[in-house]
RNA sequence: GGGCGUUUAGCUCAGUUGGUUAGAGCAGCUGAUUUACACUCAGCAGGUCGGGGGUUCGAGUCCCUUAGCGCCCA
């Protein structure tokens, strides 16, 4: 047997020497044609590349890849790709900055443009054309992208990086554009014109998923409304008094006993002068303000719901950059009993920003005494787009929307089907599907995403026909309706009369990432492979996007595939900072993960997201990393001690047999326990508590185990107790074969520490080796023997002379704890040990006698049999110094 | 307002179906030692399990209540 271990064997470098080796011998390569080996399939969660990679994203990508390799070696053929996220909204908003650039789609094409970080960080954005916009942003980026994939490979990630995916990538648009005209021609998916809720910065649509309430102080306006054909008043309350021009009705609780009577009348609204109903409705809160409403086009989303419900007239007054748009009070939409009037005060307002508009009316409003009362301070919450700066709007547009409404039992059904981890994280799920109020607007007025497949004909007076939408056939797939042209029709006449023109718009990213099981398993494009991969194994990800990601994903599964897109999902909590405050970007206390790893070493950060629980919470400590690099070193020093034992110098000529001795034969058996229970943890997705029970024996086996053979296993002689070739022998094999299973039970932790100690003394990767079974590593110690001995040379075990290590090691301890409190060396003798227990406990130290002596460093051990004795007793006497 | 999670040694966390003196690591303190490992080793000390009430022979572990923290939904 021969080995070949460095004479200091360091952490320092492993991580690029490894994830080298590994990628030219192809070991995560998912096998396409081994049709017998099960699979396990990843759902991989690709990350926005426009931002960046920090310690959250460790955590989940680490327990990911800890299961890859665990099914790795449980005989799994592991489909593990990567996706990157590069589609979308944040990567427009990061291309604009680092370039200074802005998208606009009147300029034409400059093909010789090429995007360079701005030198004047204060200059204008440069406007520059949708498709040189693109462009950069497709630049930016790939760069983005080889930086994300060198911190995988760098933390080890066993990803088959020959299955990478991008959600702008020509898969991902034609598996999206595909799902789309399928889904629209089954009617799942439709558009048309309504309202919305409009971010007027971003100048998009956002859907439900993405919008955040902010609780903001206000003012509480009352306001007079005259009553039709009377000289009575009614007092309304409202937080947005400019959009008094839109209002079309006022509304009350239909139980309020204070407005019975003016069910059915109408109200005349002031300033304006125009007419509108009195309605009831039971979403009007008795107990908010004067307890009656008005309801304008649109205020929010309950305007939206109440213009539904109660069947009323549209009167927008609110564009789609947030200003108050041109309107004439003479206008039938708009129907002022005094026209002139009402326009002037109107003009008061016009063009201006609804927060202008509001500060303006209200003092006209005051002026003219429509005030009820002054306006009083209000705390209430404000609808914004998670990523925006200015409250929603609610605009009507063109819009194309996935049917959800229509499938929230089959979608509870559904989520009740999948095995959740932790279970509690389902609540996340339900939640929203039972609180979902509208379908899901896939379309965004945006540049870079994939776009909607459609073209409208345009008829011959210049109309665009919204509802007669050509779509392209499925083999033309993908396409852009910006540069394709629909069949029958000629590129001369795209934006003509009796031509065609293409849809403006983009999809919403999550239209695209919530295919990812099916643009990575092949969906369309390889049935044999998707049979095989569909549905996948494992969904991992985080618990801020399980509304989106998540709800998404099973939504798009369910409509295609009519089932779950995966059997199993696991939902990673956040990560804190040390202080164990949440992270983010305004706080600045991101923590990011390369430096953690060029201080700490890769397998030192996996072992800190290793203790992280699934859906716990778990703060970037680096104490854990610490901890977690003192296991790496120490892997590496006591493989290197066993095998430099096991090198040593013994003559085993003639050896035919050889006995384990009862000690080791203990150590395997604890060992064995071990390999139960971690692969048992594993099974259930237990990364944690796997690695606790590998942690708690290796250690033990080196403080304990190791000290106690250390003499035999050299061969040599002390305390007057010499040992057999045999004996030495069995040390050796047991020594290594706990090496060899400690290896790969550590090696989904610690990849690339066990890596480099299996390759000193064994061939090929240790990723590739089986995972141990509990019942062969008796097997493994017998393979060891063959090699340090004859292939002949056989193993024989004392079935008979069964001992506990724990009974030795409680000695060793206790002795230990008399040489410490007497603060001498451990090395010093004890003059006299007597160990007094019952007869089957003392058995044990009969049986380990002779390495008890030399580790104790004693000539004689007392060993006393007392049946009365519950406890063990020891006393020790240590040699004078 | 509804819901989920959480509260165990100074810190970070384990405590499986209720059962003997509540565990670990780190930090602290006391030592040892440098032929596997100073990114070492040994030992010591330190909690009555957020508060209150209850069920039980017995509760950190079940029930009720209350408070703090975090999050989800409205």
């Amino acid at each position: 047997m021969t080995f070949s271990v460095p004479e200091k064997p360091t952490l320092d470098g492993i991580e690029e020497k490894w994830s080298k080796n590994w990628e030219k011998s192809g070991v995560f390569t998912f096998r396409e044609d081994d049709t017998t080996s099960p699979i396990f399939s990843i759902d991989t969660p690709p990350p926005t590349v426009s931002g960046s990679l920090h310690a959250g994203h460790v955590l989940s990508y680490t327990h990911t890849d800890i299961m890859a390799r665990f099914k790795r070696m449980t005989g799994h053929n592991v489909f593990y790709p990567m996706g990157w996220d590069d589609n979308g909204l944040p990567t427009e908003r990061r291309v604009q900055n680092y370039y200074g650039i802005a998208c606009d789609p009147s300029i034409s094409y400059v093909p010789t443009f090429v995007p360079t970080p701005p030198t004047d960080a204060n200059a204008k954005p440069l406007p520059i054309s949708r498709t040189n916009f693109v462009n950069a942003c497709q630049k930016l980026t790939q760069e983005d992208e080889q930086a994300f994939e060198k911190l995988w490979r760098t933390l080890g990630l066993s990803v088959d990086w020959s299955k990478t995916y991008t959600t702008i990538g020509q898969r991902a648009q034609r598996v999206s554009q595909l799902s789309f005209i399928r889904l629209f021609k089954e009617g799942a998916l439709y558009h048309g014109e309504s309202p919305t809720l409009w971010d007027v910065d971003f100048q998009s649509a956002v859907s439900q998923a993405e919008l955040e309430d902010k609780e903001e102080d206000g003012l509480f306006y009352s306001i007079n409304f005259s009553l039709a054909g009377t000289s009575d008043q009614v007092e309304i309350q409202t937080t947005r008094p400019e959009l008094l021009a839109s209002c079309v009705a006022l509304v009350a609780n239909p139980k309020d006993p204070r407005y019975q009577s003016l069910f059915g009348k109408f109200a005349i609204t002031p300033l304006f002068e125009v007419e509108v109903p009195i309605l009831a409705h039971p979403l009007a809160e008795i107990d908010k303000g004067s307890g009656i409403a008005m309801i304008c086009t649109f205020g929010d989303l309950t305007d939206v719901l109440w213009w539904k419900e109660l069947n009323l007239a549209l009167r927008p007054t609110i564009d789609r950059r947030g200003r108050l748009a041109s309107i004439d009070f003479s206008d039938e939409r708009f129907p002022s009993k005094n026209p002139n009037s009402a326009n002037a005060f109107y003009s008061e307002i016009e063009g201006k920003t609804t927060k202008t508009a509001r500060t303006t009316i209200a003092k006209t409003l005051e002026v003219h005494g429509f005030f009820h009362d002054q306006p009083k301070k209000v705390r209430h919450s404000v609808k914004y787009f998670e990523k925006g700066d200015k409250p929603l709007e609610v605009v009507t547009s063109w819009q194309w929307y996935i049917r959800t409404l229509a499938h929230k039992e089959r979608l509870l059904e559904l989520g009740k089907e999948l095995h959740w981890n932790p279970p509690y994280m389902k609540v996340r799920y339900d939640n929203w599907v039972n609180g979902l109020a509208s379908d899901w607007n896939i379309s965004r007025q945006r540049y870079f995403g994939i776009p909607i497949p459609v073209w409208y004909p345009i008829d011959d007076e210049g109309q665009i026909d919204r509802l007669s939408p050509i779509l392209p056939e499925e083999d033309e797939l993908p396409i852009d309706p910006f540069q394709d042209t629909p069949s029958g029709y000629d590129p001369g006449q795209r934006g003509e009369k009796g031509g065609f023109i293409g849809d403006y718009d983009v999809m919403d990213t999550w239209a695209t990432s919530s295919l990812t099981p099916q643009i990575a398993s092949g969906w369309e494009e390889n049935s044999d492979l998707f049979k095989r991969l569909f549905p996948m194994d494992l969904r991992p990800q985080g618990q801020d996007i399980i509304r989106t990601w998540l709800f998404y994903t099973i939504l798009r599964s369910y409509l295609s595939e009519d089932r779950l897109p995966w059997k199993n999902t696991v939902i990673s909590g956040f990560v804190l900072d040390p202080d164990r405050k949440k992270m983010s970007k305004s706080k600045g206390n991101v923590v990011t993960p390369m430096p953690l790893i060029e201080k700490h070493g890769a397998d030192a950060l996996r072992y800190w997201a290793a203790n992280g629980r699934p859906g716990v919470d778990t703060a970037a400590d680096e104490n854990s990393m610490k901890i977690g690099r003192r296991l790496a070193i120490k892997v590496l020093n006591a493989s290197k001690f066993a095998l430099a034992i096991a090198a040593s110098e013994l003559d085993v000529q003639g050896v035919s047999e050889v006995e384990l001795s009862p000690i080791d034969e203990a150590v395997i058996r604890d060992l064995e326990g071990v390999v139960a229970n971690a692969t048992k943890s594993l099974d259930s997705l237990d990364h944690t508590r796997g690695l606790e029970a590998t942690e708690t024996f290796f250690w033990s086996f080196c403080d304990n185990y190791l000290e106690l053979i250390k003499i035999r296993a050299y061969g040599t002689s002390e305390q007057g107790v010499t040992f057999t070739t045999s004996q030495t022998l069995s040390a050796r094999i047991t020594a290594l074969a706990v090496i060899n299973t400690s290896l790969r039970l550590l090696a989904p932790y610690l990849p690339f520490a066990t890596e480099e100690v299996w390759s000193w003394f064994e061939s090929g990767s240790v990723h590739s080796q089986d995972w141990p079974n509990d019942l062969t590593i008796m097997d493994t110690a017998k393979a060891y023997l063959g090699k340090l001995t004859s292939p002949e040379a056989t193993l024989k075990t004392g079935e008979a002379n069964q001992i506990e290590t724990s009974a030795i090691y409680q000695v060793l301890s206790k002795v230990r704890r008399a040489k410490s409190e007497a603060k001498t060396s451990m090395k010093s003798p004890v003059s006299k040990l007597k160990i007094v227990g019952s007869s089957s406990i003392i058995r044990n130290f009969e049986l380990a006698k002779n390495d008890l002596m030399v580790a104790l460093v004693t000539n004689q051990i007392n060993l006393v049999n007392n049946e009365d004795q519950a406890d063990l007793e020891v006393e020790i006497e240590l040699a004078p110094r």
